[in-house]
DNA sequence: CCGTATTACGCTAGCCGTAATGATG
DNA sequence: CATCATTACGGCTAGCGTAATACGG
């Protein structure tokens, strides 16, 4: 049999063009690389070197041997780095999402549902989570809309409202009803992390909003207190109030009919059954905020 | 390392599911194929099977690793292949012709210039030949027209003139200064073999000749003798004659000039070198002939 | 002489088989 | 209890290293 060490030491010999060097190479004594060559040309059947009494090198054949092996070799160690990615993925759920807040929710109940598995998230447009799920890049996938693809399988899962927090000396502070995007043309506004579709539909509503994105928590935290820059927040951070969130601000609900929105939580149709658990957990607590009606009016203080 | 034979071994278990079957199939042991299964998963580093107690299957992983191995099995049978080939051919000269008469005289003169070669010869028609030659399928070829090909070279050879053989009794037996293919209409002509462009030439010319053809010498012989059938002949074989050639029938020559060829032997360009010895033999030949002058006029009993 | 390949010889790692054990239907 | 996988143990093959030999620039 043709076994993976001879072409190792087959190309070794081919590129170092002698036995020792490549015995050197290969941490191996020429006799012993030496006898392999024999060993190879037998099983092989051809001859694939010139021997004269102190110098071989490689005939037709060998040339040809040793590309041969080296394509071969490179086939093998593609066959481990797909083999042991196919099993990460297998241990991993890789999610997708439109916006931030799905990705903070997502993973306590992923750990708690499928425990032991790693999860590997991200934020993107909805387009491109959508081709990622269907090709299976992607086990999950977090859209604003629902998603409109035969083979895909999705259930209503958050609900987020965007608010917008002002310093209290802000003449748009006085709006406690409501303002709308396009009111807000000409801000600064500070931004933690990429927020997804959000960004794209601040842009559309009000064109001259200007970001100022930071994606360190504490920086960004520095940056809340130390200055009155408005901030955008979401219901999310009520919900689940942390102290001290936003200091000296008022938290201004926006009014525009797509600052509140519905996530949809999708998978393949063929990854049904083993997300359903997953899904019925979902619809579950959609249901349960249904019921509880309205998302709580923020406190601020 | 991964060795050759785990994933031989491998191929086999997903074969048949088992691994004792496998082991069978293998002519292995059991518990050597589940000790080869357990070290494939280490050196992959991902497990392969679902273990129960008393039953092992292939995982997603194993499916996967399967179809991988079977690849790079079929890759080395490959290789082995066509290694095997290419030193064959290393070890012969491949030669194809337009007509039977050179590949009686090329391979006397192959053998003893280029001793310990073997030969392999086909006849074909012109087109093919030049393709085969210029892909490399062939190292020489031998046409009846000086091939016109940027990337070959090539020398005159040999001349050869087409008779007809006659019963003495036949009407056109007279006619000994000559015939045409056109006069030879009707006739059941004896051939021995395929004789190459002949065939169409003499297709061309004379729309109704009805070849038997016999491809067993002795059976051939046997038609000649116990029948007046007439025979296609060459000066070829009146220049070295063989007793008992043709008996009881009478030689005629064919005019049309296409009937008297001249044979261009040709190999490509890159090989100019090693078949330099061979050109120049072959030039020698031809103008020995040419000085010889016309070829013999047959001599027929 | 030093570098290189091959031959000779003994060692050992690793692969195999037999036997025994465990689990399952 | 028949079948299948795994574990334990001992044997042996085959690949390895060391040492010696041979050849060449």
């Amino acid at each position: 049999m043709l076994e993976t060490y001879l072409l190792e030491q087959l190309v070794a010999v081919a590129r170092t063009r002698t036995l020792s060097a490549a015995a050197e190479e290969l941490h191996l004594s020429q006799p012993a690389l030496s006898r392999s060559m024999k060993k190879l040309e037998d099983v092989i059947g051809v001859p694939l070197f010139d021997r004269q009494k102190n110098r071989i090198t490689l005939n037709e054949n060998g040339e040809e041997a040793a590309i041969l092996a080296e394509s071969i070799l490179k086939q093998q160690n593609e066959m481990i780095e797909h083999l042991r990615a196919l099993d990460r993925s297998r241990h991993t759920i890789f999610f997708g999402a439109c916006a931030p807040v799905p990705t903070y929710t997502l993973p306590p109940l992923l750990h708690r549902l499928y425990p032991g598995m790693a999860i590997s998230q991200d934020i993107r447009g909805e387009e491109e989570l959508l081709a990622a799920l269907e090709s299976g890049e992607l086990q999950l996938a977090v859209f604003h809309r629902q998603p409109e693809a035969a083979d895909v399988a999705w259930v209503s899962y958050l609900s987020e409202k965007l608010f917008i927090c002002l310093p209290p000396d802000n003449p748009l502070a006085k709006r406690t009803e409501g303002l709308y995007l396009a009111d807000l043309g000409g801000l600064n506004v500070l931004l933690y992390t990429n927020i997804g579709f959000w960004y794209e539909l601040c842009l559309e509503k009000s064109p001259d909003i200007r970001f100022l994105r930071q994606n360190d928590w504490e920086a960004f935290d520095q940056l809340v207190d130390g200055s009155n820059l408005p901030v955008f927040a979401s219901d999310y951070f009520f919900r689940f109030p942390v102290p001290e969130n936003f200091p000296e601000r008022v938290a201004i609900p926006l009014l525009d009919e797509e600052c509140s929105v519905t996530y949809y939580l999708a998978c393949r149709k063929d990854e049904k059954k083993r997300f359903r658990a997953l899904f019925e957990e979902c619809a579950k607590q959609s249901g349960k905020m249904k019921v509880s009606g309205e998302p709580l009016h923020p406190e601020v203080r």
